[in-house]
DNA sequence: TTGTAAGCGTTATCAG
DNA sequence: CTGATAACGCTTACAA
């Protein structure tokens, strides 16, 4: 895999990497640092001593400098800089047991719909100054809980996760953190806290209908078991049927683990002989390698195979003929969620605690 | 964008999530509730005080239950879970200057090759019981700058970024902090301590040599002006200088934004007439857009246009006619970054602290 | 094997 | 506006 490298190695094409060097002044962090070694890191009493103030000037002057006089305030923020002080982040969290960490969890680090959410959230997290991390859940109850169990540990000042939590224990947990907590990605009626949400069971149904209009009658189902997946399932079923449409097939994964899946999935399809006119994969990545499936098979798409995703996939829009979709605006959730957690944080009344987002057709020609 | 809801709306299809009930004995978490709202949670004392035994006992008798009699290790299990108690790291940390808390930093969390990478490292520091957290530094330096002072201030276990440092400043700071540092994704000479990578001037030469092979001798590159693009430019630059291929066109990007962006470089590059029988694109979005590209315009490759990538996107190999790439393997990265970290955490003496991955040539047929 | 004492660096509280 | 004092909950060092 890979190779054990010396500095020095002989034949390697190193990387001539940029290095731009410090501009600061001297006396900045390095005065922290004497001769011999790192040396401790100042503290709110080093400051206090060289500004010749009490500790808790020091942190009033770095926390509410309006409540200083102007003259503590400069000396404070010349200590500051001299030696280099930085707020010890865990003895502040232990005294006032507020923290501000916001932590976000996602089931899938790989989902581009996730991933577009999370980046408008940290935006608007670090924006207003929050630290803003990442962990995963990979889909799974045991990592689900042991996050929660951190979680409760580390008192963020707020959670965000993309699902909503489904064990009972999870909730109650959460529930005691007495933090914001901000729900996402389905519309349930008994949320922990916050929701920005939609209804997964309405997507299937429009799904549903959107292939109905399209003059398709029979159909297949392709998509994860369980969780949102099988929301989406059951809505389409329900549409399907009141339309009169047959769902000639259902083809259920445990995991998505990436296009090759979605090819699998159609060509067994159609190797078994199935009468289909469409197809509605509950995710994108499903549905794109059915898309590639069906071109491979030479099968005329949307002429004799309709095919439709759920998603935000970026490529879904540009691989010809274009992957038409179901989906929300993931970026606008992930940036509503942030503005609606920071809103409680700055102890603003809440009254709206739950907000559903509009689905969207994004019609391409797949269908 | 969205509406707002409240509890009750009528017209909305809610989901019916699937509840998981709890399955534990009463008296668990719960315990630690009256009936007058949540209570404080219970500390070290509380668990002593139940057990009967001193708080260091507990303390010991969590982390090191085999320095205490089974007996008094009993007695502290039933007050741990009467009380519903969870260390606070907070405390344990501003009194130890340890945490199990390991941060990982990405560019940019929409690349699937970080999120490989990110996924495979987070499952091996999961496994060991470290709480892996993440965070993105969106390729900007004012980001990664305040990242660093984070970490400065939350002196994690160690730290992990999918790339390398390149302000001194912050080079410095890292090395203060005195933790297992891992840098990634090139392969500079002088890393600050860690480094899992592969050179991308190498990358560069590589690519040059991919595309001389299949005949190709006047190319183009597309690719990010700055960063690590910048030194697989390089690389390409030398090799085909010394291949005696000509560099006809450079179109260099500040910040990757999609698919769309390496069609409109295709296009450009097409409109200007340049005469190209090849391209290398420094990023396997870029690539796959130009394949599109190429493809909307009746090009034929590799016949009258030989496109070839970087990275390790999952429909590269799917899209036909598959995208040839350079790359590596991006998960093992992560994994190979994470056990080295760990190794060190552990306290085992590590030799070896650099490690270089191995390019990979993913012939799909596009050159 | 167990316990005592002290303190990590900050902030809440209250007094001046 | 400023400061003294006492915690927050845990772990280190040392003593028994």
């Amino acid at each position: 895999m890979g190779s054990d490298t010396e500095p020095g190695d002989a034949g390697f094409v190193y990387d001539d990497v940029v290095r731009i060097p410090d501009a600061r002044a001297p006396g900045g962090l390095d005065a922290a640092e004497g001769a011999d070694g790192p040396a401790r890191r100042a503290s709110l009493a080093d400051v206090a001593r060289l500004a010749d103030v009490s500790p808790i000037t020091v942190s009033r002057a770095l926390r509410q400098p309006g409540r200083v006089s102007a003259d503590k305030r400069q000396r404070v923020q010349r200590a500051v800089e001299q030696t280099g002080y930085r707020i010890n982040p865990y003895a502040s969290i232990l005294k006032s047991g507020r923290s501000n960490i916001v932590l976000a969890f996602a089931s899938n680090l790989m989902s581009e719909q996730f991933s577009l959410a999370l980046q408008a959230c940290a935006e608007v997290f670090e924006t207003a100054g929050y630290l803003f991390l990442m962990g995963q859940t990979s889909y799974s109850y045991e990592r689900e809980t042991a996050a929660i169990q951190a979680l409760h540990a580390m008192k963020p000042a707020a959670v965000m996760f993309t699902g909503v939590i489904e064990l009972e224990a999870n909730r109650e947990v959460l529930r005691a953190l007495d933090i914001p907590i901000m729900e996402t990605w389905a519309l349930p009626r008994d949320p922990i806290d916050m929701l920005v949400g939609f209804s997964n069971t309405e997507a299937g149904q429009l799904a549903a209908e959107v292939l109905f209009a399209k003059g398709h009658r029979r159909v297949a189902y392709i998509g994860r078991r369980g969780g949102r997946g099988a929301l989406r399932l059951q809505g389409f079923r329900r549409r399907c049927g009141e339309l009169g449409m047959e769902i000639v097939r259902e083809l259920l994964v445990d995991e998505v683990t990436g296009l090759s899946q979605g090819r699998a999935c159609l060509s067994a399809t159609v190797a078994a002989g199935a009468e289909i006119d469409a197809v509605f994969c509950s995710n994108d990545v499903l549905a794109l390698g059915c898309l590639m499936e069906a071109r491979r098979l030479g099968i005329s798409i949307p002429g004799s195979l309709g095919i439709l995703g759920f998603g935000e996939s970026d490529i879904a829009a540009e691989i010809p003929p274009g992957l038409t979709t179901i989906g929300i605006d993931s970026a606008g959730l992930g940036r509503e969620a942030g503005e609606m957690l920071l809103a409680r944080l700055s102890g603003e009344a809440v009254e709206v605690k739950v907000r559903r987002m509009d689905l969207l057709v994004r019609d391409r020609g797949s269908v």
